[in-house]
DNA sequence: TACAAAATGTCGTCTACCTGACAGATTTAA
DNA sequence: TTAAATCTGTCAGGTAGACGACATTTTGTA
């Protein structure tokens, strides 16, 4: 019911060499992108479609001198340009690139792949819904609360001390995707640290003690 | 480039109907809507497809006491319940609707609309993602002088006076499609007509005088 | 034409959160 | 190992805008 962190649970890599005797990865060109390289702008020219073999991808808005993470996107996940954001390599990253032009061909002699493309066109549209949801109705706090149980459902790992979340991501990152600053993501952290419901285990990694907290319609405030 | 407040350029009726020979529309079945009357929720069942043909339709998040209009939907626009939202007529319209799986049919048999799908779906995306730049960027002042500048591109007509812009949205309506509330939309129209940027012509219609004011980037505070 | 219901204008209060500043901690490079 | 760079914690001050309250205006309808 909530949203991913992950854009969608289709594995597109799979899709696309699997379905059809392995053709449609041809007019797909491969290349590595290193940490902090910008894959694209809203001004690149030319409609590309990105699927990502190995790495992390963040997708963003930016304005002025402020961002805002839409997705981040791993193994399998895909997107396209034409939406109008940036996309940048969080760590070094390969990414399979085809342009749209040639992929609307595929679509046009392979019918049954556009109802992929369709299935995961509307998984984003789903998770830009719970973004809007989330800015529109909640604050931050809930919005952070929720951005750590989508988490713990997508890569949590019980264990008997309680669920191991290793986020890999800084402060900083965590902000720019609930839309928030660095400031406040950090006293939310540490006020449920003081309220004992998780724990650091090291900078990138956390421990779900109490993962109720995170769920209470109206947490209380310490 | 700026949002528009009709969800898709592209006409479904005109295209439903036109393309290959008109047999698209069956499997339709069509339905009177009484003005407040409600369409759909996230809680009805079945994945359906709306075309309206006639009348006004608004789409809406709801939370607690809360509400925000993600759309206006005119004769022509789509939408399917597959998106989570509330929908509820405006005006008496009259609204077609099908299954999905029907319509799943059809792109099977007919890859070619898949492709309008596609498109509309990415119209919708781009969409959302205007909406949440709007929210995660930009202060209330800011995204009414946007929905201004898009409605007056949209419905606005040049007259010797200035622009006329029929919006049929009270107050609320307007604050429900910014993200506001009806207070805060109410002292930003009567700041613009204080500035003499705009005039009140009724209640539904006003007089763009200065349209230039709402894209000034940092507008004088009066 | 009158009364109820709905829409609008305006004001003061209150608060969530941003921002800047700075100190301390941790990581990286050299 | 030391310095530089990056990340984190915390606190004080300022502000946009929500919200409630209420008066006023407009609209629908009996």
């Amino acid at each position: 019911m909530p949203a991913k962190m992950k854009l969608s649970n289709i594995d597109v890599l799979k899709l696309l060499t699997v379905s059809n005797g392995g053709s449609l990865l041809t007019g797909f060109s491969e290349r590595v992108y290193h940490k902090k390289e910008i894959i694209s702008t809203p001004y690149s020219d030319g409609d590309r479609i990105f699927v990502v073999k190995s790495g992390r991808l963040r997708v963003y808005l930016s304005c002025e001198d402020r961002e805002f993470t839409l997705a981040l996107l791993e193994a399998g996940d895909i997107f396209s340009t034409h939406v109008k954001t940036y996309a940048e390599a969080m760590d070094d990253s390969v990414i399979m690139t085809a342009d749209t032009k040639v992929f609307q061909q595929k679509l046009i002699q392979q019918p049954d792949i556009s109802i992929t493309v369709i299935k995961v066109l509307g998984i984003l549209l789903k998770n830009s819904i719970n973004i809007i949801e989330g800015l529109a109705f909640k604050d931050v706090r809930q919005r952070f609360y929720d951005f750590l149980t989508n988490a713990i459902e997508d890569r949590g790992n019980n264990t008997d001390d309680g669920i191991v979340l290793r986020l890999q991501l800084s402060t900083e990152d965590i902000a720019l995707l609930i839309g928030t600053s660095r400031q406040t993501v950090s006293t939310l952290v540490n006020e449920l640290i003081k309220c004992q419901a998780i724990k650091k285990i090291d900078r990138q990694t956390l421990l779900i003690i109490k993962p109720e907290v995170l769920t209470q319609v109206s947490p209380e405030i310490p």
